[in-house]
DNA sequence: TGTACATCAGTGAACGCGCGTTCACTGATGTAC
DNA sequence: TGTACATCAGTGAACGCGCGTTCACTGATGTAC
């Protein structure tokens, strides 16, 4: 019975105190990410802000990364709740029904964006990061499944590559415009999310008319 | 007489030797941007690949972050060189011209990122770093006001703000979309230039109609 | 063309510091009876 | 309800390492005459 290595996922902690403690460092990088950047951030850092010694945080998290990649994962759980909660109310009415709420969808998203502490850093980090990229492809790529399934059952006969490209942008220009939203102060951000949101929704109307 | 400050902008090199080592530790800092990524990224890891000790960095840089500012800098030059080459094409045929053939100038800038060693990790560092964003802000902005100054010329009474906002998102859309080129791998290149533009071109026409 | 001198490009060696991580441990919490 | 024991959460101290940066210096290149 060899024991957990650091390389391994730790397993979720037992009790309720750990719980917290374990969201309080992830709330604390996604901080530091903002303030320090990704390239300064530290494990030392990051433990003595949540009040801990260093090796606390190693019982949570196998390494340095794994710290990042678990805040990575837990804001676009996040972001895959605020989806799933979309498609159950509009996914039902068709292409048309999502394509004319996509404008939702987007400020929903923003909404929990600017919740998290950090959260546009957090997302360019795992952009900015060769080790880190992966999460993010694989959300992307996720959201875009979903998309896919719920306009191919009113599509049936249609090209799933087209389909599958078509969302695939869709889904990387909604992530840029939520990005933006918080750095270009030069444009007020409801006139920013009404333009994407007009983009998007001629892209998918037009998916909804080709043959 | 006081000696110049490292934390002062190093003047250009004297002799056609300097410019040429310059020229390679930032070609050298690209590479390794790509390969470890801007969190692991160190000084004496670009002066050794150049061939340098590093105290030789620091004739050329005042600190580590004028390597990568003067970095990004030069992708950015590069990338205008394209944008005014291609005003210089089209602008005077007016904002359709410039709609028709938005698609050139994703594809010519596409070519230029493909040209620069690790650029994708260029621009994603210049965006996940707090004191590096500037210059990615500042260089979107720019192009923005190019592409605006080329569009008022026919929309003389057109709202300023609307123009500079509509195209500012398309700056920032264009930007994404080349970013995911060399990440998407499910998405052909050409394909996703062809949405993208068309997109764009869209959002153009559409501003050359609206009163 | 040769030489003396000024300037420039790059070196060798080292610095203090904070990094990521681990060890053996202690005190707090939960569980069985 | 009390207590003995097992498990869990967090600590104190330290490690070797590579970081960013600087110093005083040397050898290469360019310039004046």
């Amino acid at each position: 019975m060899a024991a957990s290595r650091a390389s391994l996922v730790k397993r979720p902690p037992q009790q309720g105190r750990a719980q917290l403690t374990r969201g309080r460092l992830l709330d604390v990088a996604g901080e530091l990410l903002a303030e320090v950047g990704i390239e300064r951030i530290s494990t030392n850092m990051i433990a003595a802000r949540a009040g801990l010694t260093p090796p606390a945080l190693y019982r949570y998290f196998g390494d340095k990364y794994a710290v990042l990649e678990a805040l990575g994962r837990r804001l676009m759980e996040r972001q895959n709740a605020v989806l799933e909660d979309w498609l159950a109310r509009h996914a039902r009415g068709g292409i048309a029904a999502m394509a004319d709420h996509i404008g939702d969808l987007l400020a929903e998203n923003a909404a929990v964006t600017r919740a998290e502490p950090g959260a546009v850093w957090i997302l360019r980090a795992l952009h900015a990061s060769p080790q880190l990229v992966h999460v993010r492809l694989e959300s992307h790529r996720y959201v875009t499944d979903r998309l896919a399934e719920a306009c191919a059952a009113y599509r049936v006969g249609m090209d799933r590559e087209v389909l599958w490209s078509r969302l695939r942008l869709a889904v990387e220009l909604g992530f840029a415009a939520d990005e933006m939203l918080y750095e270009e102060d030069r444009v007020s951000q409801a006139a920013l999310l009404a333009e994407v949101a007009a983009m998007l929704r001629a892209s998918l109307l037009d998916l909804s008319e080709i043959a």
